[in-house]
Parts: C-alpha cells; structure tokens; sequence
DNA sequence: ACTGATTGCATGCGTGCGCATGGATCTCTA
DNA sequence: TAGAGATCCATGCGCACGCATGCAATCAGT
C-alpha cells in the first residue's frame, strides 16, 4: 500500500533539509580546509582507491552523475595544472588518457579526506545514536533499492 | 552515544544514492514536461504560495541556499523575459523591486507542480507503505532539527 | 537639513558547465 | 587490407553561476 502523495511531498522536503545544509557544509569545508573543489575531492578518492590510476574513460564512468565527459577531461586538465596528477597517453590505446596521481595528490587527497570525514561526523555521526543511524541508513539503502527496480 | 565515523559515512552514502536520483530526475522531467528548469519552478512555487506577489529581497531570503543575490536578480530577469512574471518598483520603497506572477506564470507553475508531484510520487510514495514513510520522514526531520541546533 | 552608513538591486568579470562537434585511433567486415 | 563505423578525448560556443562592485534610494545621527 503506498502512501499518499503528501507523504512523498514531506518526505521529499525532509531528505532536503538534511542533504543541502550537509552538501553544502561538506563543500566549504573542503575548499577552506583543504584547498580543493568537491569534484576534485571525488575524483582524488576513486584514484586512490583505485590504486592511484585510472583510465579517463573509468573514472567518467563512475563521476556521470556529476560530470559530462568533457566536463571530466576539464576537471582532470585542472588538477594536472595544479601537479595533483599526471596525465599520460595510454600505452595500448592511444586513443585514451591514463590519468595517475601524483604525491601532491596523495597528500592532498588524504587531507581532505580528514576533513571530509570530519564534517559528516559532525553532522550525521554525532547527533545519532548508532542504533538510529543504522536504521536510517537501513531505510534509506532499502528505498534506493526500491527505486533502482522500479 | 554518538556512532563511529564509519557509520556516518554510510549514513552519507545512503543519502546520496536516494537524493541525488530522485533529484535528477525530478529536474529531468520538469524540463521535459514542463519546459523549465527547477530554480524557475522554486520561485514559482514561493511566489504561488504568497499569493502571487513578493518582494525580490524576501524571495531571495527564501532560495538563498540556492542562489546568490545576483543570482536570483538574473533568474527573475530571465523568467520576465519569458513572460512569466513582472517586476516593478516597489511602490513604497523604490530601491526594492515587487515580483508578481502573470497569468502565464501561474499556468505554468501549475502544469509543472503536477509534473513535480508525480515525480516525487514515484520515487518516494510507491516504494514505501505509509507507516514507512512517516517513519522515515521523521527520522530525517529530528536528524536535521539536531544538525540545527549543535 | 546634511552627511555618512545602510539597503536593494543590477552589472562587469572570470570561471565552470553541457551540448555539439572535431580529430585521432582502433575495430570490424568484406 | 581497405574502408566504414565506433570509441576516446578535446575544443568551440553559449549560458548560468558567484564574487566584487556600482548606483540609487532610504535611514540614522546630529
């Protein structure tokens, strides 16, 4: 049985009043305290769990969401201006990029992962108690679940 | 008791994957169906439930998350050029600039909203029983008043 | 009433985005 | 082994944004 359509209008507006000022926060932090945009944050973190490089084409597989793929190659153009990572013809296609961190990235990568982590505990760890975070996140991960079927 | 940073961080990431979804594809449709794009739909949406008239200063009051104070002066701008709204000078304070809504404007605020409706209703209503929902909803509501006050 | 501060809005400028497209390389098929 | 098509990435263009600033109207203190 679904619930009304109000429901989904407050339910909507909650998830926004949590999600912007989080977004938001998580945003400034970065940039004031560890000197990067958010996208260079995300693309810094699939590098290194990547191992440090990633074809271009992969890495814009996992940032769509965010980026179009010239939006992407810009992005990456950017962060090799600022030394954060290398970019390299790939040796057995020429058509693609490799896109490999560089110290410089690591480091900064790492900081601001401290920071960023700090900012969502700030924000979502401490005013939760674990057992209600992990219903939260149960209902939330079973919703986009749901959604991702239908 | 706060929960560990791990939880947080997950609790984030459930987040993410229902928002930005849902949020994609309500800006989609609103596009496609309703031909505007969501910052036109929010300030349509406030001035609708004002009555039809506001004050640009008390607008941007209401999108500041949203948009800067030049940002919104544009906005406005581009929905006047598309016949949407008038702005004049306010009558009684001629440094401020009265909004109002035309009969275009509404129209289209109306055609969109049902738009916006049944987008949040299939991502949100459908998937969920209403006990669900209002479970979740105030869960995200508590959460985001504490994030308020610390 | 006069002067300086404040408020409300608009504009100049630089930047980043997406869409459409281009150039280079690879793959597949005949 | 051509040649057509697909793939990967970069660039041209237009647009919307934010920051800094400008301008006009109003307000506050004397």
């Amino acid at each position: 049985m679904a619930s009304s359509p109000d429901a989904a209008q407050r339910l909507w507006s909650a998830l926004v009043d949590v999600y912007q000022p989080v977004l938001r926060d998580v945003v400034a932090v970065l940039e004031r305290d560890a000197g990067i945009d958010s996208g260079t944050y995300s693309a810094l973190a699939y590098l290194d769990r990547a191992g440090g490089r990633m074809q271009l084409r992969d890495l814009h597989a996992l940032m769509r969401v965010r980026y179009s793929q010239p939006g992407l190659s810009r992005l990456v153009q950017r962060m090799e201006a600022d030394g954060l990572v290398d970019r390299r013809v790939h040796p057995e296609d020429r058509r693609g990029t490799v896109v490999a961190l560089r110290r410089a990235g690591r480091d900064r990568f790492r900081r601001a992962h401290e920071v960023y982590v700090g900012a969502l505990e700030k924000h979502l760890g401490r005013n939760l108690s674990a057992a209600a975070a992990a219903e939260l996140t149960d209902a939330l991960e079973a919703l986009a679940a749901r959604r991702a079927d239908g």
